[in-house]
DNA sequence: GTGAAAGCGCTAACAC
DNA sequence: GTGTTAGCGCTTTCAC
C-alpha cells in the first residue's frame, strides 16, 4: 500500500490491515476499535488508532463486515407507489430513526404482487436487517417465504391475515366515523364512497365500514363505487341518481381524492353546494383547494418513525406482539362538505 | 445441510457450495451459470443448475459476491429533503430505470452540508456502484472526498463549481425566460422573486436572472427576496410599496410557491386581482388551487430516468461528458396571474 | 467444459 | 489488553 506525504489522500482501498501495520496493533484490535469494543483496550491504543485511522481516511468495507458478521446495517422499505403522497413521509419518518443510527434504507416499488415479491426476494439476497412493507396483498400466504428467510418484517398501512407480522397504520376506523359523522350530520342525504377493490386492503373495507355504520345509525344510503386505476367517470351515474338531494362523496385515499375533485371540476360541478367532498390525505395541500377539502389525515412521519422503532427492536433481537398498532390521525374539517 | 422432501422450503442459508454438491458440479461451475457466463458450459449442466438452484430455492449472498467483485448493485441516491415534493417523483423515475437492472437504491437525506457528508462517507463504505446527488453545496471543493473515493457520481437539479461531476437539471433559465415573459405581457409594473438564498445553489441564480433580463427588458423593475426557511412574512413589506401597482410574485421553488399561496390566501389577499403569482413545480396540484396557478414544471421523472442512465453508463465504465443536460420543463399558464 | 485453490476484508473465538 | 487464526460465501485465474 502507497504511503502518502502530501496531504488529503485518496478515501482509498486502505484495509483494516493497512491500519494494523500502521497503528503497529494487529488487525483484531482493530476491529474490536471499529466496533466499540473497549472494554480492555488500554488508553493508549484507542488514542493511537484514533489519530491512524483519521490519517488514513480509512473507511471500513461494509460489504466484508457484514459477511462475517451477518448484519448489514440496511432495511428495505418497500411501497406500493414511490409517487404517491404517501411514499415520501412515511420515508422520511422512517429515515428520522435509522439514519442517526447509521442504518441505509433501500427503497422499492411493489406495484403488482408479482414484482413485490421480486424485489423482496431481492431484498433479502441482499441480506437486509430487516424490511417495512406496504404490502400488495392482503394474505399471508402470499408472504410465506419472508416468514421462512426469518427476517425481521414489519407491516405498514396495510394488514394480512392472519397477521403474522406487526403492523402500524393509522386509526381508520375510528378516525372515518369522526369525520362521517361530522359530515352527516350536516344533513346529507346520500353518501358515494369511493375507493380501490376493498378486498384488496382490509383498511379499505374499514373506511367503508365507518361510513356504513354511521349511514345506517343516521339513517343515510351509502353507495360504494370501486374503482381500480384513479378512474371516477363512473360517478357520473351516481350524481345523476341522487341528483335531487343533498349528496356527499367521500374518497377513501389521496390519490382518488384528487382525482375526484379533478373531475368534478372539470365538469363543473360546484363543491359543496351541489356535492360535497371529503376523504382521506390531502397531503397538506388540500387546505388550498378550492373550496378547501374536508380530510382525515394521517400522521405519516409518526407512522414511519413507530415503524421503523419497532423494526429496530426486533432486529436488536427482541421481541414484540405482533399487533396492530395504530397512530391518530387528525381530521380537518372546511369548507368541502 | 438439510435436504428436504415437503415442498416449498426455507429461502434460506444454502451457499453455493451446498448447490454445487447437490448438482453434482464445483462450485466455479455454480458461481459461472449464476453470472451468466454460458461461453463454454454445457446445455446439461446448464440445465441441470437450474433445475437445482430453483428446487433448493437457494439466494445467493449479495455480500460475498460484493466483496469478491467489487460490485454491489446498489446506488446511493441523496435528496436535499425527502419529504419535499421534488424527491418522489425523482426518485421513482429513477427506479423506473435501476429496477428493472435489479439496481438497488439507497436513499439518504442531507439537510446540511455537514448531515450530507456523513450520509455520503456512509454511502461509500457501503460500496456502492454510483451515487445521484442533489448536491448542498454549490463548491466543487466540499466533494472533493468524492472524486477522491473514485466512484461514479451523478449530480441532479443543482451544480457544482468547477464542474467535476456530470448534472441532470431542467432547463430553468430557458422556462423561466419563457414565463417571465409570457406574464409580464399581461402588462405587470412589478415583479417580486421570492427565492431560498441564491448563492447556495446556481440554478436559483439562473431563475432570477431569468426574470431580470426579462423585466430589464420590458422595462419592469423586478425585486428579490431571499428567504431561509419558507417563511414570506417579509413579503408584506413589498406588498405595501407597491400596493398601487399592477403586480406579480414568483416563488423560485414548489416549497415557496406554496407558502407563499398559503400566505396569500390567509391575509385574505385576492390573486390575481390584488397581486398575481406564478412560480416553479405545483407538483400536480396547482390545477387546483384557487385560481389555478401558473408555473413551470419540471419533469422530474424524466429527469430520474435520464440521471439513472448516465449513472449507469459511468458504472459500466463508459465515459461520458462532463456536462449539463437539461431536461425541457413545462409551462402551464393558468389563471394566477 | 470443468475443477482446485487462493483470496476479497472483515469478525470472533480462543489463546496468551 | 492484545494477537493468532479460522473462516463468512463468493469470484476468478490457472490447470487439466
Amino acid at each position: 500500500m502507497k504511503t502518502d506525504e502530501m496531504g488529503a489522500l485518496p478515501l482509498a482501498n486502505y484495509t483494516i490491515n493497512d491500519v494494523a501495520k500502521q497503528a503497529g496493533v494487529s488487525k483484531a484490535t482493530v476491529s474490536r476499535y471499529l466496533n466499540g469494543h473497549f472494554e480492555r483496550m488500554s488508553e493508549t491504543t484507542k488514542a493511537r488508532l484514533k489519530t491512524v485511522i483519521a490519517d488514513m481516511h480509512y473507511v471500513p468495507n461494509h460489504n466484508a463486515s457484514a459477511l462475517k458478521s451477518k448484519r448489514t446495517h440496511q432495511i428495505g422499505v418497500v411501497v406500493g407507489d414511490l409517487a404517491n403522497g404517501y411514499a415520501p413521509y412515511l420515508v422520511k419518518g422512517i429515515a428520522a430513526i435509522t439514519q442517526p443510527l447509521g442504518v441505509q434504507i433501500l427503497v422499492a416499488e411493489g406495484k403488482t404482487v408479482a414484482q413485490e415479491r421480486d424485489v423482496l426476494l431481492n431484498l433479502l439476497s441482499q441480506n437486509v436487517d430487516g424490511i417495512i412493507l406496504q404490502p400488495r396483498s392482503p394474505h399471508a400466504f402470499d408472504y410465506q417465504f419472508l416468514q421462512d428467510a426469518n427476517v425481521p418484517v414489519m407491516l405498514v398501512d396495510r394488514l394480512i391475515a392472519p397477521l403474522v407480522f406487526a403492523c402500524v397504520t393509522s386509526n381508520d376506523r375510528q378516525a372515518t366515523n369522526i369525520l362521517a359523522q361530522a359530515v352527516l350530520e350536516k344533513g346529507y342525504q346520500q353518501v358515494l364512497v369511493i375507493a380501490n377493490p376493498l378486498a384488496e386492503a382490509s383498511v379499505r373495507q374499514e373506511r367503508f365500514d365507518a361510513w356504513q355504520n354511521v349511514g345506517q345509525k343516521m339513517n343515510v344510503p351509502v353507495t360504494l363505487l370501486e374503482v381500480d386505476d384513479d378512474e371516477v367517470d363512473d360517478l357520473q351515474t351516481w350524481l345523476t341518481r341522487v341528483h335531487d338531494q343533498k349528496a356527499v362523496i367521500f374518497a377513501a385515499n389521496g390519490n382518488l381524492l384528487l382525482a375526484t375533485l379533478k373531475w368534478l371540476q372539470h365538469h363543473h360541478i360546484t363543491i359543496p353546494e351541489t356535492v360535497g367532498l371529503c376523504g382521506y390525505d390531502d397531503w397538506h395541500f388540500g387546505g388550498l383547494a378550492a373550496p378547501a377539502l374536508t380530510v382525515v389525515n394521517q400522521d405519516l412521519h409518526q407512522i414511519g418513525e413507530t415503524v421503523a422503532k419497532q423494526l429496530m427492536t426486533l432486529i436488536a433481537g427482541d421481541d414484540i406482539t405482533i399487533c396492530r398498532t395504530e397512530i391518530p390521525a387528525d381530521i380537518h374539517m372546511r369548507q368541502s362538505v
